[in-house]
DNA sequence: TGCGAAACTAAGCAAGCGCTTAGTCACCGT
DNA sequence: ACGGTGACTAAGCGCTTGCTTAGTTTCGCA
């Protein structure tokens, strides 16, 4: 799994042949084909860890929080952190499941809501509480979410910033486009 | 170009095959061969009218506004809503062209930094004349750059905003990104 | 009207694809 | 010592891929 999500997140789905994920792993061709039915299913596979890794992650980070401002700053910084350190599983997650037979795109789909739901309820909240100051709150969320999942897109381990600071960036950025002070 | 685009951008470039394109343009597989020399050529040649597409629309944007805060506004608002209008070369741009070959990538590399480079500058003035508030240029016109850009990730034609609406409020929330006041 | 060039197609080639089959090997409880 | 189980491979099958070749049609212009 290891090996193919370096391949995915490297090549794309379909560039990445399943002699280049058995040789990644150091298997022959066959060998994948032990353990996965499909070079479909390992790709269902990554997705969907991948998502349930980043809402768990995501709503731990919320559980964690007091305030609807510390909860998005804590959410954003979170999430965008979780993007640079498994930026691998992240790209695969973000740019290769609709690759995915119907059903399961219907099943990952089903968790990118509830990350989604997580966003605006906060946003909700804080809105209610009047310490955000919000035009809409589907467009907000949408915007706040692209700048953390952009994250996978361009970030490398060998840029200048760590995660946890790219992570802290955001959240700050987040807390302004809220309208809410920092 | 049309038929490859539409394809490229619908399923990636290695999932769509040159039959693909070839049929998508009412052509035999052969017919497309007339026209381009090679699958990837097809693919450079979206790619760099895509991006000198977007780069045109920014610099007229720019050099259509007087101050640093309406040239930002009017910025991500065009090329929001450039992201949107043309979603599918868009998506070509943003999500294919690390499938060209390395000279081919390099020269729509150049293209890419001279849009950094106009974001930055626009920071860079704004500072200048203390009607933005920012920690980091860098960091900032990445944020900036990752709302604009990831709107040819969920853009639809059927979803409820117009690209114009999606380039408003992406300039709004630009703006409240620097601090300054809209 | 006739001609050269450009646009196009039918057929197909070599290579690479996802995946299967038949069989070998290492290991573990009895 | 041994039989069963799971991990693994060599070989390769049927199909699709990007692209080519040889030949036909269309078209602007003299």
């Amino acid at each position: 799994m290891q090996a193919a999500a370096r391949a995915f997140a490297d090549k794309g789905f379909h560039a990445t042949t399943t002699r280049d994920i058995a040789s990644g792993a150091g298997l022959s061709p066959a060998g994948v084909y032990v353990h996965f039915g499909s070079k479909e299913e390992l790709l269902f596979n990554l997705s969907r860890i991948g998502h349930e890794s980043a809402l768990r992650e995501v709503r731990s980070a919320v559980a964690d929080a007091a305030t609807p401002t510390q909860q998005l700053a804590d959410l954003v910084a979170t999430f965008s952190q979780w993007h640079a350190e498994q930026y691998e599983i992240a790209r695969v997650v973000q740019y290769e499941h609709h690759h995915l037979t119907p059903e399961h795109h219907a099943e990952v789909l089903a968790l990118r809501k509830q990350i989604d739901a997580v966003v605006r309820g906060i946003l909700e909240a804080g809105t209610r509480e009047g310490v955000f100051t919000i035009d809409d709150i589907g467009d907000t969320s949408l915007a706040l979410l692209s700048i953390a999942v952009d994250v996978a897109r361009w970030y490398s381990p060998t840029i200048r910033r760590t995660p946890a600071q790219i992570g802290a960036t955001n959240a700050h950025l987040a807390l302004r486009l809220v309208g809410a002070s920092s």
